[in-house]
DNA sequence: GCTATTATGCTCATTGTGAGTATATCTACC
DNA sequence: GGTAGATATACTCACAATGAGCATAATAGC
């Protein structure tokens, strides 16, 4: 086995946000009927794709016919035995992963647009803090907290779980979908951690399920994009040209999975410097809504720009 | 040439602070005595290393000796030709870059820390504005402005330019230490960005060179690790157990290069309840001060506690 | 003209931030 | 044993930002 042993792919979270819901773009991964979701994902052809970059867009174009605006590298996988193909032999598999916007759904044959959400539920509090952590996801940390050997393990694991969940008096953190799917799959909850030998239990938590590590995939962008609102701008590239201050609500919402404050919203907003108004107006439901834009100045003006979340939780 | 030729190899920025200089580990790349610095590497020894971790941590022993504490992904560079040997037909070099932090400068043969200042001098701001800003490289931006085909390329360069280097009203950001860097390479004044046959102009701009894109990667990492010092408790993987406030604000100073306001940290990190007293306290030069220790609970009560910085600069 | 619905304006208490002034307690040195 | 130099710590004040409300405005559908 020389060095060279080794496979690289580029795998993308694509990300569009339709009817206040985050989507991602997921394909069949194989012809069975049975067979999980996946997200795209190609090779690197270094014959053709002089940067990463490039050959990441390449191929989303080729297999989903999709032109791809903001792209960002998110993290590098490559611990053995994450591909199922590694265990017969095969080369080492190093996926490297990105997050994308786009700003509309492009439909393609054979990609489907699924929540994001669908596969990691107990991440939309938008409606109350969501019924799974308390009802399925709490109990078994308090049983996994109570099952630790000495003390001391059982208060790591209790402020483990509870900074990743935000129990007892500590806040719920919207940034941290990947400490709380590192620690749901420690614990066995997500059904890709359970492996075949232990027969074919139904899956304990609500979320559908994806091929390999891709949920795991899914929930690094999540975390990255999460972050990223509160001091880049990014939300734009999710938004057309002119917007009201609702849908911009709304989408922050959606993304971070909580509910905010709609006059303070409006005021971060503009006072701010994010936005400017456009003069016309959105005409649907109630009262006419200004239309704004975005506002590049804001770059300039403050350092870190973007939608800070409440302190509190 | 198959899918297979691409080599992987590991990089990584490994920090330590001494004398309130954060410092590098370097090694000479080759034999020869005008050997540019490069960064520690090892192959990607697929055979041994199960994870990229343990990989990474396994050649870091073996190479300089030391048994690192904290480390974290950065990014992984792909572009065709950043790698000399790429150019003779070698395989495709793919470099996953880590940023990890020891507590004391372990010494080891062959291996030399450097002050990572050495190479980006324009990112320390401890006295004053740094004077290569105005002195050189303000100037060069502005005739990089003037040189713009149109006034709306202008109006780009002007806020790019701006925004990374703080000039006019806008801010300096500690944090944009990547941008700088890419816009200091655009415009030649790295040397590294030089090719060889535009002769041996002597360095524009203070600041050593590295190896390859070394110091491109080095500045990722101070990227990276600023960022991460306002909203995780990083600075502690630098700090002994205890350790007095200035001890403390001398090494967040150091690191985002910028001075404090020293009775406004106290007491945001007190008050914050990043630390707490330990009763016993340090003499050393005027009033003794008392010693402190980093407190865990602190991550439990917050979302995101660090150390923030002034919002105008 | 009424109701439902969304938009927008304004207030208020509380907390956080940037910038000072003032005072305390050590060491070193004369 | 007194003073200069250095560092630590306490306290104040104006102002900005935040979280949470109440109140009012402008539309559509009936």
């Amino acid at each position: 086995m020389g060095p060279s042993d080794i496979e690289v792919v580029l795998e993308a979270v694509i990300v569009a946000v339709t009817d206040n819901e985050p989507r991602i773009l997921t394909l069949r991964s194989s012809s069975h009927d049975d067979a999980l979701p996946g997200l795209p994902s190609g090779a690197l052809d270094i014959a053709h794709d002089r940067t990463l970059d490039r050959g990441l867009r390449r191929w989303i174009r080729d297999q989903a016919g999709i032109d791809v605006g903001y792209v960002e590298q998110l993290y590098t996988f490559g611990d053995r035995f994450r591909h199922p193909a590694e265990r017969d032999g095969g080369p080492r598999i190093l996926s490297i992963a990105y997050l994308a916007l786009v700003r509309e759904e492009q439909t393609s044959a054979g990609a489907a647009w699924w929540p994001w959400y669908r596969f990691l539920p107990w991440e939309d509090h938008r409606d109350g803090k969501a019924g799974v952590v308390a009802g399925v996801i709490a109990p078994a940390l308090k049983t996994w907290i109570a099952g630790a050997e000495s003390e001391a393990d059982q208060n790591q694991r209790a402020e483990r779980a509870g900074v990743a969940f935000g129990l007892d008096e500590t806040p719920w953190d919207p940034v941290r979908v990947l400490d709380r799917y590192e620690l749901l799959y420690q614990l066995g909850l997500i059904d890709e951690a359970r492996r075949a030998d232990e027969g074919e239990s139904s899956p304990i938590l609500p979320g559908g399920s994806m091929v390999f590590d891709h949920r795991r995939i899914a929930a690094s962008a999540l975390s990255r994009l999460r972050g990223k609102l509160s001091y880049r701008p990014v939300v734009f590239e999710l938004l057309p040209e002119t917007f009201t201050l609702l849908t911009l609500q709304k989408l922050v919402e959606a993304l971070n999975g909580v509910r905010l404050h709609k006059q303070n919203f409006r005021r971060v907003v503009e006072r701010g410097g994010l936005v400017e108004g456009t003069g016309r107006r959105s005409h649907s439901g109630g009262r006419p809504a200004e239309l704004y834009r975005f506002r590049r100045e804001v770059l300039r003006e403050r350092p870190r720009p973007g939608f800070g979340l409440p302190a509190r939780g």
